[in-house]
DNA sequence: TGCTTATATGCCCATTTGTGCATATTATAT
DNA sequence: ATATAATATGCACAAATGGGCATATAAGCA
């Protein structure tokens, strides 16, 4: 981990925050869909977002026949820990209600995958708030 | 400590990191001119910065004659003080360099107040590497 | 093969950012 | 008063950034 300012720079943004924050909450993989419907945010959006965490070493991905999963990395680095430790202490109403998204929308898992929203699972069922 | 983007936007920036990190190994206040001749950058450069170091709440000022002295701000909030033990955990070879010039600069004060740089004090003073 | 879905990416544009330069402000000393 | 030194700031400009939009890529399914 030396590239600290990468780092930094990741973090200054709020969208990527939400994104880790959920990461961190689901402590497990999430994938696109599920993290643009917790966030209420278009998928190009999270897309791009989600590879600057990755350029910055903090997100990686496991892709798994159409899908993509995120999850944090897991770093042995101490100044990795400790900014991680420092998002996670970060806490405001925007992340709960994103959290709560999440809840609903892994609810809608089968077999621990993600729905596949194909025909009438439009908008109604993927923002179930 | 609720401008959590602000703090990390402020430490996303190499400039910013290297006045953090003098000020962290001064333990102490520091002026700009002592400052700006340990990281060799131009004068209204550092102050521009360290103007970004105050709106996010990381550094403080006390004025005293025509001299301003700046600092940490200790913080109790554990977000901010994370934040400070991931900065301090930053290790690399300018950083060294800086506080090389540092030790330097900061022999040169008289009864702990930055030597005035009147008249033939001009480069071969201020900067003694 | 053709269709649908999940994700990525290229382009455009408005905004922000960092730097250089000049100059303003404030305080001190002569 | 005036000159000098320490610090701050306004302006210009190039580069980076984030969002919107369209579209590309890739995988599964009918």
């Amino acid at each position: 981990m030396d590239n600290y300012i990468d780092v930094f720079r990741a973090l200054s943004d709020i969208t990527r925050i939400r994104i880790l924050h959920l990461l961190l909450k689901a402590k497990d993989e999430l994938c696109i869909c599920e993290i643009m419907d917790s966030l209420q945010l278009a998928q190009y959006n999270i897309s791009k977002h989600i590879r600057e965490l990755k350029i910055a070493g903090l997100v990686k991905e496991r892709k798994e026949g159409r899908f993509v999963f995120y999850s944090i990395v897991k770093q042995k680095d101490e100044f990795y820990q400790n900014v991680i430790k420092s998002v996670q202490l970060i806490n405001n109403s925007i992340l709960k209600c994103d959290k709560y998204r999440l809840k609903k929308r892994l609810k809608l898992r089968r077999n621990n995958k993600p729905i596949l929203c194909n025909g009438k699972c439009k908008k109604e069922l993927r923002n179930p708030l």
